[in-house]
DNA sequence: TGTAGGCTCAAACAAGCGTTTGATTCATCC
DNA sequence: GGATGAATCAAACGCTTGTTTGAGCCTACA
């Protein structure tokens, strides 16, 4: 946090990261941030040209991270086990929630991307669509390998349902609140252990009811 | 639609919900909303006061419907059958699914929910979680009921999952489209009947993994 | 030592915000 | 028919927003 060990540009980053998932992107100005950040407010616009582009690499600085971590877990995942649904699915809801417990690298940035998805920030959809959108599918392409009787419709509206619990859950929208003697650590890894199998279940349901 | 057949007041509550729907609580400027009310800017501070007044009326006028409907069809599929999980998560999917179809009873609402949720105003989720929380703790008492192997913890997970998943699917948020040839009624209906085998399973899910 | 050029700063900009004002219209009742 | 009070209106209020300005600092290279 000390001004002579991060740039201008980090500081501001990480200011930004913590606010966004606090008030949201509309919700925070940046005067929040230059403040936060002890920056001047004009570095905003100097270092990133203007607000949409700090969003964007707020994003971008973490999200390319994530995306890795996902695809090399899926990839080991799927070569050790392709019929391992289990394995799939922590590789899809683990490096997000991994993230969220480490402290330096931005355990606020899981609520920020909940927070991308609830602002519709139309111009950002796009962006993470376009960006990351092959990620969904390559877990899609798994899934299916895994589940051969399931269509590829059924498919994709249970990856949104696990996406939606996923996002919900990160972001501490719900009801269930770590309880006082519990570690964010410990409640997080709860939290993974207790998605994947419920959304294991999930995909695994008969097709007919 | 027409300024003589709905009050002043209703036509500013059903402008503000479609807006709020669509750009958010903070998103949504007074202007915006009188002006596609047609009416005076001077008209919300009169008759409800202020903004954050205009929020909570937003909610009030559905959410009251909505929660005694849920009620009303959880008693119905209890008294029917009290081990029937699936009737119970119907009667706690199918009102804001139904209500999302329902053309004058405000379709843009369940979006408004999920906005409520993803937007930190604090403010609104007190008055949430007070007004509404003891509709979620009847559907978890029923599930708890006909699942008895069930702990109080992870029902909590799963209703949270659940929840996230509903929100997420209802706010259009995901990677699902509506198809060309799809009716708007047809794709809530898929909706609702998907998302209810997929969290039926997941509630089922077997303790040891 | 002198001079670029990246960077920071206080200050101001126009535009938009929620809210308030005070006059005016309009229906209602004595 | 004049009075009463609710409802509507254009206009302005003070404030915050994202962005821009232009002067100054401070390091690095010749």
């Amino acid at each position: 946090m000390s001004k002579a060990q991060f740039s201008t540009k980090e500081r501001i980053l990480d200011a930004a990261e913590t606010l966004f998932a606090q008030y949201g992107f509309g919700g925070t100005s940046l005067r929040q941030v230059t403040s936060q950040a002890d920056v001047n407010i004009a570095a905003v616009n100097y270092h990133f040209g203007s607000k949409e582009n700090l969003v964007n690499e707020v994003f971008r600085r973490r999200m390319d991270e994530m995306s890795a971590q996902r695809l090399s877990r899926l990839q080991a995942s799927v070569k050790a086990d392709p019929a391992d649904l289990d394995g799939i699915l922590a590789a899809f809801v683990e490096p997000p929630l991994a993230m969220a417990q480490d402290r330096h690298g931005g355990g606020a940035f899981i609520r920020v991307i909940a927070r991308a998805y609830a602002e519709k920030n139309d111009g950002l959809r796009r962006f993470l669509s376009e960006q990351y959108g092959h990620v969904l599918r390559e877990f899609g392409k798994a899934i299916s390998a895994c589940m051969p009787g399931l269509s590829k419709e059924e498919l994709y509206w249970r990856l949104d349902f696990l996406a939606g619990a996923l996002t919900y859950a990160m972001a501490d929208f719900g009801m269930i609140k770590r309880p006082a003697g519990v570690s964010e650590v410990e409640h997080r890894e709860r939290a993974a252990k207790e998605l994947i199998r419920f959304a294991a279940a999930g995909f695994k349901a008969g097709k007919i009811n």
